[in-house]
DNA sequence: CCAGTATGCCTAGTGTAACTAGGTATGCAT
DNA sequence: ATGCATACCTAGTTACACTAGGCATACTGG
C-alpha cells in the first residue's frame, strides 16, 4: 500500500508530498521569517501554499530535529498566553547561511530540471542522433 | 558516510542529486523527445543540464525499470550501427499522459515551494502573530 | 596484438527522508 | 463531561537515489 512515484500521474494521496530534501528548507525559511512552534509551522505550510502542500506531523517533528541537530535552529520552551507550553524554534546565524545556500542550490537544481520538463511543443527532434534543447 | 540533506549547504558530493521523484519524470521527458537507450540518457542529462545534474547508473536503470513496469515506456533490444545491442526505450501513449500530468504536478509543487523560498528581503513580519507573504 | 578506455547493461545493499499510525496531554467550547 | 482543536512525540514502513561492485563489447594507441 505504498504511495506512488509522486509527480507521476496516479498518486493516490490527494495532496502531493514534498520532494525529498525540500521540507527542511521550507521549514527553515518559515522560521527565518518568524520564530514559531511546530504545530503552527504545519498550519502555515497549508496556508501559504493555498492547501497545495501539507506536512504530516510525522515529517514535521523529525525535520525540526534535524535542523536543530545541525544547529540551524534553536528550540526553546515558552509559555503562551494560554498558559500552554510550546517549543519555539528560531533561526541561528548558521541557519541563515544554510538557508541562503540551500535556496540557491534548490533553485539551481529545480531550474535545471525545469529545462527538461518545460519543453515547448514546438520543440522538435532534428538530425539522426541529436536531441536539441532550447 | 552518508550523503547529506541535499540542498542544505554542506552537501559533500559535488553535484547535487535529483530530488526524490524527479528522476523518473526527467527520463520520461527525454524519452518522449526521442527513443534512446539508457547510457545515452545519462549523457543527455549531463549535457542538457550543463553538468549541473548527473544520474548515477545505479539510479538510472532502476528508474527505467519503474517506468517500464508502469507501462509508461517500452523497451526493445536493437542493434546499432556498431553491431552493439542496446536497449531502446520509447514512450507509450500512457507515458505521454503521465508525462503531461507529472509535469503539471511537479510544476505546481515546486511553484508552491518557491513561494516559500523566494521571499524578497523586503518581506517583513508584521503584526503580532501573523506571517505575511507576497 | 594487447592494454586501456569508453561504451553499455545490470544487481545488491545502504542511507535518508517523508510517510502511516499510533500515543500523550492540555485548553476551550458546548 | 465530552468532544474538538491544539500541541508534541516516536516506532515502523516505504520509496528512491545512491555506492560499489560485476559483466561484456567496441574502439584506440602503442
Amino acid at each position: 500500500m505504498h504511495r506512488y512515484a509522486m509527480y507521476m500521474a496516479t498518486a493516490p494521496s490527494s495532496r502531493p508530498s514534498f520532494p525529498s530534501g525540500s521540507l527542511d528548507l521550507v521549514l527553515l525559511s518559515l522560521i527565518a521569517r518568524q520564530a514559531t512552534h511546530g504545530y503552527r509551522l504545519a498550519r502555515l505550510v497549508e496556508e501559504v501554499s493555498d492547501g497545495r502542500l501539507a506536512v504530516e506531523e510525522g515529517s514535521l517533528y523529525p525535520s525540526l530535529q534535524r535542523l536543530k541537530k545541525r544547529k540551524l535552529v534553536e528550540a526553546e520552551w515558552q509559555k503562551q498566553e494560554n498558559g500552554r507550553e510550546v517549543r519555539i524554534y528560531s533561526i541561528t546565524p548558521a541557519g541563515k547561511v544554510a538557508l541562503r545556500e540551500g535556496v540557491q542550490e534548490w533553485t539551481s537544481v529545480t531550474g535545471a530540471i525545469a529545462k527538461f520538463l518545460n519543453t515547448k511543443l514546438a520543440d522538435k527532434i532534428e538530425g539522426s542522433n541529436r536531441v536539441r534543447f532550447a
